[in-house]
DNA sequence: GCTTTTAATGCTACAATGTTGCATCAAACA
DNA sequence: TGTTTGATGCAACATTGTAGCATTAAAAGC
């Protein structure tokens, strides 16, 4: 099983810059915080991380922010399974990898080894632009105890 | 390519007994609604049907109806991309499929063809629950005027 | 540095989707 | 027919995300 050295990420005034956006903090802060974190972050989890960090920002402005980041494809949306979206950053030239979705704890954890593909045989007409593999059930925190108690 | 002749369901009345369950107006309509269509449908979809079918009833009802339906195997929901869940019988013995979202028209379509796994190499103590397997794109309808028009 | 331009923000209001509590109704069964 | 209790209807609420618009501040020009 290969292992994965943590990415040198680029640094995200530089990123923000070489699209041809203003740098501001909050946009900084959200980079950053999905750098950090080892599995893609909800809306919700990179708020508090700004809370955190004494950076104050609205909640329709981090959603802009987060939406913009993936218009220029610094980071991308996956589903995860309940509605909200969840954020990662898309290191250059990374193939994108399947996830598993833990539905007693709600985390998520990427699955890098699993490629989220394969291209599937589409009727005439169609495009595919990409593709998203989750997998459901109980991480390893959750799955003993999970056994006996909780239900959904 | 392998065709797929529409499965002879089981009756609506028969299945709701089956599992022990109250056999009423609105879970039938329900369960017919899903039967009767190629592709998963929305909880909007489903309740538009009833509508048309001059059965009463309300949001929650449905919402309730769904769940059950789901809680005894009888349907499964879909995540689609969108925040709302999608809901398709599952016929038994069947495997899980994957499915294609158009991101244009927000139609969903069933690859029946292709298996929504295979089973990952998970972490040890990890448990499989089930997988989802979505493409993403532009399907045959959308995909000529949406190269000129649409954005996103 | 100071001014100008306009991208980004903050605020308010709203939309869409789904949930909870509780009183009432009716499906199943004796 | 009457009783039991699962299912429903209604009201109120929660969560997630959007739209419009006035204000702020990043960055470019001077
Ligand atoms: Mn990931
Ligand atoms: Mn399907
Ligand atoms: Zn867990
Ligand atoms: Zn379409």
């Amino acid at each position: 099983m290969p292992d994965h050295p943590p990415p040198a990420f680029v640094p995200a005034r530089e990123l923000i810059a070489a699209h041809g956006g203003r740098v501001t903090r909050t946009r900084v802060a959200v980079i950053e915080a999905l750098q950090a974190s080892p599995h893609p972050l909800s809306h919700d989890e990179i708020g508090a991380t700004l809370a955190a960090a004494g950076i104050a920002h609205d909640r329709v402005t981090l959603y802009r922010a987060l939406d913009w980041l993936v218009e220029q494809g610094i980071a991308q949306r996956i589903a995860g399974g309940e509605r909200a979206w969840r954020f990662e950053i898309r290191s250059d030239g990374e193939h994108r990898h399947a996830h598993f979705h833990c539905d007693r704890c709600g985390q998520i954890l990427c699955l890098e080894d699993v490629p989220a593909g394969p291209d599937p045989a589409l009727p005439a007409g169609f495009e595919l632009a990409r593709s998203e593999l989750v997998f459901h059930g109980a991480c390893a925190d959750c799955g003993r105890e999970g056994a006996k108690a909780a239900k959904r």
